[in-house]
DNA sequence: TTAGGCATGTAAGGCGTTACATGATTAA
DNA sequence: TTAATCATGTAACGCCTTACATGCCTAA
């Protein structure tokens, strides 16, 4: 989903500024995407001029050099814009993992740089599922618990098959080497 | 994995045309990445300047004006490239799926809208699901083999997620429309 | 007083997609 | 003969990252 969409659902729900924004993505929604803010703030400023969202800045008699805390409220039009967009949306996928592509031509890596790799990718798994299994999941929408419980059983299987069947091919792969 | 890379990679283990590349990444390899012709053209064409690779036009004296077959084998400063680049590698993966955005922000959808939606991931997953046990697991190495099935334990976990669970919480959203 | 978090933004460049453009070969 | 597959490439544009640039506020 582009960021321009993304951040319009964000904002549907309450507002945000930008910085705000920034955080919910990377932290909270981060099983969903991740957003930088030289993308972040580019597209606020476009959802602006597009009349999607509203921009209301602090004004700070103290101040008026500083850039400022800028509240962004999503309009009506911003609503059904996001709408539209949300239908368009597929279930298809693009993968692009360094991990399995590393793990695929790993014969080209030593034992020691594959365990390296396996064990950095538990590791964040296991972050990742701590971050998950600590959501409130009575306080959020169906729809939400069911992006984060899929996202869940997905690396539950991760962290089942690195110490299950990945951990014999690895152990196979040391032999060999 | 930038196709730059990942290209290298895969001819280090034998030769292949653009068009012979741009199949085999896309069927064989779709569970590591994708590749565009726009894409990939431009990567082999940067490649060879480095002189990563060596591109061999097959000459027909018939077609001149043609294009022609090119064939492309790695060289040894490319394969030692591609050994510097894979260790560069890390654990990490970037997120940015569709699917679960538009469920995430499935209160501005209709029920059937998500029952679509849910149907073609299933579908999706059930393909890649046969595709991955069609694969010929003796026949390749220990790496390729544990990011094959790393990829297979993901599927199964997708598809029973979305037959379990999955189906449960689609059923109460349904309901409470 | 200084480190870290809050707060916004720009610029250059990377990496990719889609669409376009061309032509050869092969099997129904 | 016509459709599909083989085969290579370019151009425009989209979306993002990294690095840079600035400045406020607050707690140790």
């Amino acid at each position: 989903m582009k960021l321009d969409i993304f951040c319009l659902g964000i904002l549907s729900e309450r507002n945000y500024s930008g910085y705000e924004l920034h955080k919910l993505i990377n932290t909270t929604l981060s099983h969903l995407r991740q957003a930088s803010f030289g993308a972040l703030y580019p597209a606020l400023t476009r959802l602006q001029v597009k009349g999607f969202v509203h921009g209301a800045t602090e004004k700070n008699e103290a101040s008026k050099d500083s850039l400022g805390k800028k509240n962004y409220s999503i309009t009506e039009s911003g609503r059904i814009h996001f709408r539209t967009e949300l239908q368009k949306l597929t279930a298809a996928e693009t993968i692009n993992s360094d991990f399995l592509a590393a793990l695929h031509f790993s014969n080209n890596l030593s034992a020691a740089d594959v365990g390296i790799l396996i064990d950095e990718r538990l590791a964040d798994l296991n972050k990742k599922q701590r971050k998950l299994l600590k959501a409130p999941i009575s306080e959020i929408s169906h729809g939400q618990r069911m992006a984060l419980r899929y996202t869940l059983g997905q690396v539950n299987a991760g962290i089942n098959f690195l110490k299950g069947e990945g951990k014999a091919i690895q152990t196979a792969m040391a032999r060999e080497n």
